[in-house]
RNA sequence: GGGGCCGUAGGGUAGCUUGGUCGAUCCUUCCAGCUUCGGGAGCUGGAGACUCCAGUUCAAAUCUGGGCGGCCCCA
């Protein structure tokens, strides 16, 4: 299968290879997770929780359904979703009074128990979050784990705080955050501000994270931390009293992610053979295969498993002892994107070493077997570095600075001077032919014009077709 | 939002144009057993499919309509 000459085909058939999810469930936009990619995806989750708990927010669980009048207080954030909720509008046989939708995101049902969490100041800041399932009606092409019906592990943390600026050093918390799980990722992005027109409904503004996937030649966004300001809070009446006695609004931010970001890491590391897992995010980082020859099985598997005992204790191991010749073995972990394979047949035991593999680069190597797992440990950890820094250069590559329309390279993400203005961002749009990424949230040094109506500018925009 | 393609065992396919020869092809997979084991092993035996609903017809995998599902392209 190869990646670059069909990225939709290869896509799906990696996913279906590693045993990731079985997207033979009737339901469109929803798919099964089978035992490897739930673990795959609980490992990621894990990595969520315990920046929340270093960040100090707490873990909670609102249900699933929400009333119908609660979500239509938010006038703006009804038009963005409206279109693709799922409404519950039975009980048994008898039509409900009140209807009930399945939560595409849970602003509104959590929002009326903020009002009653928030009496005082020295409640906030409240910093709570879940990570549960959220469910989105698209109309458009599903694809695994990239566009679903079902979000089942949409991770949202929802925080209130005394003012604008404090919610301001949220969002610098919630980028930290992000830049940690990245790495664990091992995935590049870049941090643009959406233009107004685009950002999250109800939101002030919206921060995303966005990476490009290069054999799709589309960029992708990772996740999304949204200031409210007090926009929903004056809805949803969360209010505090100050120190000075006086009644206020608090204002708000989110942060989202979802398995979107599995998705991530499928598209941007996997190649011809399928799926490459970077060490942090692999339930199983080495896979042990005895190579039993005629004679000789006792002896290999007996070694086999002494050393799986050794190295169990450092990584995430497992040992193959199924009954099957090797090649197969190897193509199936292959499959699977576990980075690392340790061969043990006579060979090793009688020279002193095992034989290591690697899934990213498939280079072969002996290891002297005294100090086998401490190698192991640092091989793992220079596959998780070389995953990132080949991912970061690939996305660097695509690219491309332009000062006019006649420059734009048919594939990659196009960065140019933009004035600003929304009528020449919509212009561009339409004339790169590819949707504005926003602003980088950092800003970036820049001299030059916008590229629509040719005024100077400091500011530069980027610019992409996006999954 | 607009257009196109598709649906046959767990996966991939042949058959469909021209309805009957289909009691449905081939590969893979799966199960049992034996031999094997350094990159997809061999033998023996066994298992498994026409997406659903309606219609046309003496007769439907094949023709028509719709549902459900999948895929692609464009906006």
């Amino acid at each position: 299968m190869e990646k670059q000459r069909d990225f939709s085909e290869w896509y799906i058939q990696s996913i279906d290879n590693a045993g990731m999810v079985d997207k033979r469930y009737p339901i469109k936009g929803m798919n099964v997770w089978t035992p490897y990619g739930l673990r795959i995806a609980r490992l990621m989750n894990s990595y969520m929780r315990e920046e929340m708990s270093r960040t100090h927010h707490e873990e909670v669980l609102f249900p699933v359904l929400v009333p119908e009048d609660q979500f239509l207080k938010e006038a703006d954030h009804i038009k963005g979703f409206e279109e693709n909720v799922y409404w519950v509008t039975h009980g048994g046989l008898k039509p409900l009074d009140v209807r009930l939708l399945l939560r595409p995101t849970s602003e509104t049902a959590m929002y009326s128990l903020f009002s009653l969490w928030v009496r005082s100041h020295t409640d906030l800041p409240l910093k709570v979050y879940q990570i549960v399932s959220v469910f989105r009606y698209e109309t458009r092409q599903t694809r695994t784990f990239l566009r679903v019906r079902e979000l089942s592990f949409f991770f949202e943390s929802h925080t209130c705080h005394v003012d604008q600026e404090d919610a301001e050093r949220q969002i610098e918390e919630d980028l930290k955050i992000w830049k940690n799980l990245a790495h664990k990722f091992a995935l590049p992005y870049l941090l643009n501000k959406r233009p107004d027109w685009d950002k999250f409904p109800g939101a002030h503004y919206s921060v995303v994270p966005d990476t490009y996937v290069a054999a799709a030649g589309r960029a992708l966004q990772m996740a999304s931390m949204h200031h409210y300001r007090d926009n929903f809070s004056k809805v949803y009446d969360i209010t505090f009293e100050d120190s000075e006695g006086q009644r206020r609004n608090v204002h708000q931010t989110t942060y989202g992610m979802s398995e979107r970001i599995l998705g991530a890491i499928v598209a941007i590391h996997g190649d011809d053979l399928g799926i490459v897992l970077p060490p942090d995010v692999a339930p199983i980082q080495v896979v042990i295969i005895p190579i039993l020859a005629k004679g000789q099985k006792a002896r290999v598997t007996k070694e086999a498993r002494a050393f799986y005992r050794e190295l169990a204790e450092a990584v995430r191991s497992e040992l193959d002892s199924r009954n099957m010749r090797p090649g197969p073995k190897f193509y199936e972990w292959e499959r699977k994107g576990v980075p690392l394979r340790v061969e043990i047949g006579v060979e090793e035991i009688e020279g002193g070493h095992i034989t290591l593999c690697r899934r990213d680069t498939g280079r072969r190597r002996r290891v002297k077997r005294e100090v086998a797992v401490e190698r192991i440990v640092s091989a793992l950890r220079r596959i998780q570095a070389d995953m990132e820094a080949r991912a970061h250069r690939e996305m660097k590559e695509n690219i491309h600075t332009i000062g006019a329309y006649d420059e734009t390279p048919s594939k990659g993400i196009i960065r140019a001077g933009w004035c600003g203005r929304e009528s020449c961002g919509l212009r561009m749009e339409e004339r790169l032919d590819r949707g504005l990424l926003g602003t980088p949230f950092f800003g970036e040094d820049f001299k030059g014009h916008c590229l629509e109506c040719g005024e100077e500018t400091t500011m530069v925009a980027y610019a992409a077709r996006s999954f």
